[in-house]
Parts: structure tokens; C-alpha cells; sequence
DNA sequence: GGATGTAAATTGCATATACATTTTGTTTCG
DNA sequence: CGAAACAAAATGTATATGCAATTTACATCC
């Protein structure tokens, strides 16, 4: 199929500008960085996100963290449930409708200490992959977002 | 459960500066904003990637494209599925080896002519809430990573 | 020409992700 | 107290994603 010229004109803006495009891109390459990286712990980053961001907060919600990490209920639940199976967080009624309180536990908590090493070695390779600045920009870009998240 | 000091800053290491964990939430609400632009065509943000990425190329392999894309050849199988079950890509052998070659169709050429307008909103919708910058950085280094790809 | 080898594509499996729907604790009202 | 209302969590469905295993179209060798 031969586009023609408007067309082309279309394509060539979006392949070359698409912030979705390079975002997912980016996302797929350093992604897998870090689940190589955190493989023999048996725990994949975005699990690991979730850990960290719970012993993070003294006492969360499930609401609560998903609203911050801007991530579905839905799918923060499933998330919820592996790390609950692995026995890394537990969960109990809040109190305070049906919210539940999500922590922390021993194992958890292990699990992180034990995986930061090489959560560093993926860190490390990712800035070198993507550059300082570029590397710091990612950070305070998402840091703002997750802020926005906490205010509301 | 309470961290000890050496825990408590490993956490905090990880919650500030954890770049997969900001790469997904970033990912996670661009991805959404493409997404809803996108929903009245009936199309998703990575299928319609990928339906540009044919595009753009003259003529191009599955093998190619997931290279580029830096993406699994299972994934991108699958993609192609939709888009060829939608009628907007082809697939034919190449001649050589097992390799497909893959076309765009006119109906996914108009598909995407379709789809434009919609496109760019959410790309500016998006530069909005990144950033110009930071949104440009991101852009140079997809390119970067994408040229690498083909090189390779 | 048929067995063997090779590499690309596909499929199986386990998450990740989100929207829509359903379930279910809590609360509130009659 | 029990029915209705509310809101948060969980489930159904579809796609996205990658690793491992399988299938399969071609090529090669005997």
C-alpha cells in the first residue's frame, strides 16, 4: 500500500513525535532491566514498586496508594494479591468502611533488603542507558505526579 | 511493622529515585490520555504504534519491527494479530526463511488519517502535563534508542 | 527426495493494565 | 432490626508484556 503525500506527511509526524511511542519504548527497555536485575528475588519491579511504596507509608490504604502510583483499584488489587500470597504485605480491615489498611511485614521487609543491591545495578544501567539528565528529569517529572496524587 | 534505620533508608532510596517506578507511572497516565483520545476510533495506543511503525517503512518483517520496537517478537506477534484480524495490516511471506512481511492496508492508512486530529490533542494534551523539556528529552532518547535498533 | 537443521513465528503461561460490572462491608434510614 | 444506599474492593474481559517451549516454513545435507 503506497500512502499518499497528506498521508505521508501524518505518518512521519507520528512516528517521529509520538510521546506514547517512545514512552512505552523507553518503559519495555528499562522494565526489563530491572526484572532481569531482581529475577533470582523473585520478585518483578513493578511487585517491588508496590512493596517499596507500602513500607514507604507508615500506614496506607489500598485507595490511597493506588490513587498516588495513578494506577487502577483493579489492578493494584491483583498486585496486592501476589505480594499477599508471597506473604510480603498483609492487609486488615481500616476500619473506616471497607477500606483496608495495607503493611508491611518481616518477610517484606527482608525481601527488599536483601534485593537492593541489585536494584542498584539496575539503577546504575538504566542512568547510563538513558543519561543523567534525562535520568533526573524521569525522576522529578514522576516525583511531581506523585505528589499531585497525595495532595488530592 | 517497623524498619530499622538501615532499612528505613534503603526504602526511602528506592521511593525517591527508583526510575522503573516513575517510568511506569509516567507510562501509566500518558498511555491512558493516548488511550481515551484514541477510543472513539476503536483503536488502542499501541496498537495504532504499530500500525504507524508500517507504515512509515516502505516495506518491513515482524522480525524488523520488533527489534525496532525493542519489544518481544511474542508481543508484537499478538499485536499484529489484532490488526490483521481489524483489517488494517497484512501479512505475506517474504521468501526468505520464515520471515513475514508486513503491509498496511487502506483501510489502516485511513485509519490513521482518521485518527489523526484526535492524535494531537493528546500529544499536546501530554507536552502539557510533561512538559516541553522534559517531553523533548524523552522524544531524543526513544529516537535514539529506536536508530540503535535498526542499526543493529 | 527425504531426514535433519535452523531460525522465525506462534503458543503456553504468568503477570500488568484498565474499564465495566459485581460483590460486599458499612452506614443510614424507616 | 431490616431494607436501601454508598463506597471500596474484587472479578470479568480484553489487551500488553516477556520468557520458555513448541511449531513450522525453508534450507541443507546425505
Amino acid at each position: 500500500m503506497t500512502a499518499n503525500d497528506t498521508q505521508k506527511k501524518i505518518i512521519n509526524t507520528i512516528v517521529q513525535d509520538c510521546l506514547s511511542v517512545r514512552l512505552r519504548l523507553i518503559n519495555r527497555m528499562v522494565g526489563r532491566i530491572y526484572d532481569n536485575a531482581l529475577k533470582p528475588h523473585g520478585i518483578r519491579s513493578t511487585q517491588f514498586s508496590v512493596l517499596a511504596a507500602v513500607s514507604a507509608a507508615d500506614t496506607t490504604t489500598s485507595q490511597q496508594l493506588s490513587r498516588v502510583l495513578h494506577m487502577d483499584t483493579s489492578t493494584f488489587s491483583r498486585t496486592l494479591g501476589i505480594l499477599k500470597k508471597n506473604g510480603w504485605l498483609d492487609t486488615e480491615p481500616s476500619g473506616q468502611g471497607k477500606t483496608l489498611t495495607v503493611r508491611i511485614t518481616p518477610e517484606g521487609l527482608a525481601k527488599i533488603e536483601s534485593a537492593y543491591p541489585d536494584w542498584q545495578k539496575a539503577q546504575k544501567a538504566t542512568i547510563e542507558i538513558l543519561g543523567a539528565s534525562t535520568a533526573e528529569q524521569i525522576t522529578s517529572t514522576g516525583t511531581r505526579h506523585l505528589l499531585r496524587g497525595m495532595a488530592s
